[in-house]
DNA sequence: CTGCGTCCGTGACTTTTGTCATAAACTGTA
DNA sequence: TACAGTTTATGACAAAAGTCACGGACGCAG
């Protein structure tokens, strides 16, 4: 993906002038990371605006204990780690390259701050977009705290939104953004296929009863 | 708190133009609620810019079971529901008077637009809020997925930092903004007892160890 | 003081999650 | 094909959280 394809895939960029588009694309550059190497990590100041090119980006954050928890896979075309570019904070989640090579495009905080300051509708676009990444925050929120486990990864399984499909992730990095633990998902995966919503086959899901998985995701 | 006053505390007016409050002050309206009134509901498109006056708002989300997930306690000088604000789409959450009366300074949506519009500094002040709140969300978020109920209890008591204080809500409203339900507040308020962690008098808790509290806190 | 509604504390369970240990399956490569 | 490294599956437990039921404390209006 190029960087002007990538930059125009960005969410609160979509209807943004041309000019700010160009400029951005002026003042940026593009850095190539390896699988496993870290763009960055919780607490450092922020490293400026980020949009994925190729490959792609875990977003989490880390207990004590060691247990993650991913709040976002990012693929080519997302604007990353928005936050501490807007408010001027430190990073909220460290950030892990998935793939070599992983190419992103990026913008230091100071020159976005000075297009930003420029051009008004970007804010405009910016605050829309950081309320609908909110929404989605508030969704995981409620599941965390209100759903079992059960519920949520119903509600992963939903998200693949095919009939049938192969799992796209270890039980690991599932059980992650799932906010819980490898075997739990491998159980509970077993446990909806001996209930007959679904068909397991060795990585290979099958939705037989999607109106049931909806309304497990839905809270039981 | 007038109606200037509590606009002024508003996390993103702070440093905004005299222009942008008067020509807020100039279009908006009060309402006032009785305890137990709604404001707006889940689902419900935006009702405005919404800011508190006198009594307070509570925030929150309800599970089918009817188990409640509260998500803030806005106090005057506190801006509500700017979601629905931002990105145009409906409440993702519903706030209800806590006290009679409830009083609530109001703006449609399409005169805060055009306010908005003609202000632009505003639009980057609500960005660095918007952002400072999703901050907040990231942290109940890992709280809830990584941490054990006696960890966000901890945290909770933490808050109110005073050594000794009076639980200002009931045990029921406390296990709906940490996520669990009354007993098991009771029990593990009574268990932080037992740890030598806090003394319990009644409703009236004073904090013996900080430092491991802060420990729980952290996440064991 | 009495009665009523709300809240708190607790015992006795059940269910859900998490932990540990071990075996089997799978993958890429020498 | 054989091997090392990953990833799954699963039994056996342990711990954490949730449910139900009931008694009692507290505050307040009559």
């Amino acid at each position: 993906m190029t960087r002007e394809e990538a930059l125009r895939r960005v969410v609160f960029l979509k209807d943004a002038p041309e000019a700010a588009i160009a400029a951005l694309l002026q003042a940026g550059i593009v850095q190539t990371l390896n699988e496993g190497e870290f763009l960055f990590l919780e607490t450092e100041p922020s490293c400026g605006f980020l949009v994925v090119l190729e490959g792609a980006l875990k977003e989490s954050k880390t207990d004590m204990r060691g247990r993650e928890l991913i709040l976002a896979i990012h693929k080519p075309g997302a604007s990353v780690a928005e936050l501490p570019l807007f408010d001027g904070g430190n990073h909220p989640t460290q950030a892990v390259a998935l793939a070599t090579p992983t190419r992103v495009f990026r913008v230091a905080r100071p020159a976005f701050e000075a297009i930003l300051e420029r051009h008004p509708a970007l804010a405009h676009s910016a605050l829309r977009a950081l309320a609908i990444q909110q929404r989605k925050l508030l969704e995981m929120l409620k599941a965390q705290a209100l759903h079992t486990v059960r519920s949520r990864l119903a509600a992963y399984l939903l998200a693949q939104d095919t009939r049938s499909f192969t799992l796209p992730e270890t039980n690991e990095s599932i059980a992650a953004q799932v906010g819980t633990v490898r075997e739990v998902i491998s159980r509970t995966l077993h446990q909806l296929a001996d209930l007959g919503h679904i068909v397991l086959a060795g990585r290979t899901v099958t939705v037989l009863d999607r109106a049931a998985l909806e309304k497990i995701a839905a809270g039981e």
